[in-house]
DNA sequence: TGTACATCAGTGAACGCGCGTTCACTGATGTAC
DNA sequence: TGTACATCAGTGAACGCGCGTTCACTGATGTAC
């Protein structure tokens, strides 16, 4: 919960209103959640933050920066608990994105609903590459090849769909809905050995 | 383009409000169409949508399932076109999907985007789960199985996923945007010959 | 250590905007006799 | 075939709403002397 300010200078107030919306996102969903009211919540009026944002879309990118952040240090951390070339290091990867997607609905969607609510910040292109190079060094590491070998980037991008798909139709509830209870665990292993056959001296 | 309207009676405002949203979400975004926009376009009042539909919702719902419609023509188009069990049907199938997403990036947003546009009308989730049906199907042509064997939805649900995560990061220009210049048909094969090998005896 | 002052982060009232929805209404259509 | 009338699909004006943003302002902070 948010600590509302007593002074009249807030002091935190623009990582308060960072976290306001977050939480507002989450909680009224990526489009129904607005600036006015994360000012109420942060127990400011509605025109402080232009004293810290330029515009609600400036807001916006900050939000959904930190939320990248938050997937990337839980995708490294994923990747760096399990040794080099075992399955369970390409498994947990995979469950990592997708724990995050569940921890964080509401963000998800913003970072990857297609709302265009993004645009094009370069900061926010920037540090989406930056998660998909986490994945290309997981697998360059798996194939003992450079992480720019196309074989690698190939493999990377198709396990990258392969969760970025699951994360989807979870999220949306269609995996239930379609009567298939997934088995998660199942699944990341299916498609782990599809694209990341174990190998030869690995666990 | 719509025709406006000459008469006081307009005849099919119901078809033309939803082409008209459906446009619109085409133009202006998931997240930026208004149904008081789309009156403008079909020549009508803002009230007329009224005579004809609960609230914004309904007509919402109404332009959803007409997308899921078309969506599911092109899918079972796309299936009958090739030979059960060759690799090219599972692969069609597949750039369907990914067409249809190209074709109508808004309405694919709003379908999927998590963006709880639709909420929980019975409708449209029935709607979804015959568009995985259809999958399954073809699935379980091609592995000889009836199609509630679990092995069949497993492989089924498999590729749905990489379809579907592959169709979202091209909308996102995720594609383009982390360099790998994604070869599609080399993608779909490489996906289909993962989760389901070319069969003995198939083409 | 105390005072003057510039800077900065907040206020609160106001703005225009477009939206979804309602209401009493009216013009056209089609049916019964 | 002609007329009376119920039904239906539109109108247009109005509503309240919450939003993002602006403005002149003011209270607190920190620095220079």
């Amino acid at each position: 919960m948010i600590e509302v300010k007593k002074n009249y200078h807030h002091g935190h107030l623009k990582d308060q209103l960072l976290e306001a919306v977050r939480q507002l996102v989450e909680e009224k969903g990526p489009d129904s959640f607005s600036i006015a009211e994360a000012c109420r919540r942060a127990g400011v009026s509605t025109a402080a933050p232009y004293k810290h944002f330029k515009d609600r879309d400036e807001i916006l990118h900050g939000v959904i920066l930190g939320a990248m952040h938050r997937m990337g240090e839980a995708m490294e951390a994923a990747a760096s608990a399990h040794p080099a070339q075992s399955q369970e290091r390409i498994v947990a990867l995979g469950k990592a994105y997708i724990d995050f997607a569940r921890a964080e609905p509401g963000m998800f969607a913003l970072m990857f609903g297609l709302t265009g609510g993004h645009g094009e910040d370069p900061a926010l292109t920037e540090e989406g590459q930056a998660k998909f190079e986490i994945v290309c060094r997981v697998v360059a590491d798996h194939l003992s090849l450079p992480p720019d070998d196309p074989e690698v980037t190939a493999r990377a991008y198709a396990l990258w769909c392969a969760v970025h798909g699951h994360a989807f139709l979870v999220l949306d509830g269609k995996a239930d809905k379609t009567k298939i209870s997934v088995d998660e665990d199942g699944y990341l292993r299916l498609v782990a050995n599809a694209y990341l056959p174990p190998v030869a001296g690995g666990s």
